[in-house]
DNA sequence: AAGAAACTGATTTAATCAAATTAGTTTCCA
DNA sequence: TGGAAACTAATTTGATTAAATCAGTTTCTT
């Protein structure tokens, strides 16, 4: 059963994602048949829902990562296919690069967002680290494998490749991961 | 020697990296020495100015394409390695995302860029395709290929993380060329 | 022939202010 | 208790116009 403020938090990603930064309390309100005034029982005002939202969708890549890294059966490099694998999942309930525009009128959400962004970050470098000390992956720049993939996905997200050369979005990032993980992979 | 022509171009270049598509014409013209008077003598405005720019650095770029394509000595995948290499070196020069600013105001020059900048794949899509033939590469999706190296180089370009990281704009290139021609090369 | 500088019409930018929208609150009602 | 709708103060949007900038031309000079 899931709880008001989830059900709030849903409805808010939903109108989020139809009109991005610039949606409204009334939309969110109408989109749960709910009054206002119920919302604002459970958040004290729009920063604080917008916040909490960002906050409700890291967490559930983070469980989602989580559940790999706990799963003693994968290998090192295994584990890092698969967290690449879901961490872009994540990505998909929300648009991030509205997220950014945030950066003057919110700039709190906006350094949280960063800050979530850059801590998912965190179990799959030290996934790399242990690789290259293992040796099962090559000497690579961390930071540069990193720009690789976001980049790649951001791209997904923002033009139309995808559309364009007829290919989903699991198969692209199916694709990507491999790319990667054999570009990294020890000789 | 270089012509007036070229002279006036590359004075070009390096107003445009220093002011965006919003440098004047006085700016080029007083980088130059140069009365305006002059620069309107060789290029009709500065639309034509800005399009023959673009030329200029695209050409700059297949011609180092072509010294490697033409290279014998090299396999398949070589060739691929220093084309994707020479590739951003003619990046370098401008800062594409400038360009892209022109979408509205100069509906011409984006086209010509965007032309560009896709037909400056055409040989390393082949090079991909003959790969696969050859089996020296795997059978991968050679748009996904290209996004990846491209928006990876956007990334470079546009954000600082190169500098935060403290890596050469040439190492991480490298690095990134490497990664990717090691994921798609065949098992 | 080419630079320096002044000039003009067109475009861009900036400032201003009115109109519309919206966050958050309150009232009334089921 | 919670929805519907009205309300207010604050913010955002949009239109208008004045000021500044700039592309392209012309004049005068060496």
């Amino acid at each position: 059963m899931k709880t008001v403020r989830e059900e709030i938090l849903d409805a808010t990603i939903h109108v989020f994602n139809k009109k991005g930064m610039k949606f409204t309390m009334d939309d969110v309100a109408k989109e749960l048949g709910m009054s206002k005034k119920t919302i604002y029982t459970v958040f004290a005002d729009k920063q604080e829902l917008v916040y909490d939202m960002v906050d409700y969708c890291f967490d559930s890549i983070k469980e989602s990562e989580a559940r790999v890294m706990r799963n003693a059966g994968l290998t090192t490099l295994e584990k890092i296919q698969g967290i690449m694998g879901v961490l872009p999942d994540g990505y998909k309930d929300i648009d991030f690069s509205q997220l950014y525009i945030l950066k003057d009128k919110y700039p709190r959400i906006y350094s949280r967002v960063e800050e979530r962004l850059e801590s998912g970050w965190d179990s799959t470098m030290e996934l790399f680290q242990r690789g290259m000390d293992e040796g099962v992956i090559r000497r690579v720049d961390k930071a540069i494998v990193k720009v690789m993939f976001e980049a790649t996905l951001e791209q997904f997200f923002r033009r139309d490749v995808l559309v364009k050369n007829n290919i989903s979005y699991s198969d692209a990032l199916a694709e990507v991961v491999d790319i990667i993980c054999n570009g990294i992979k020890g000789a």
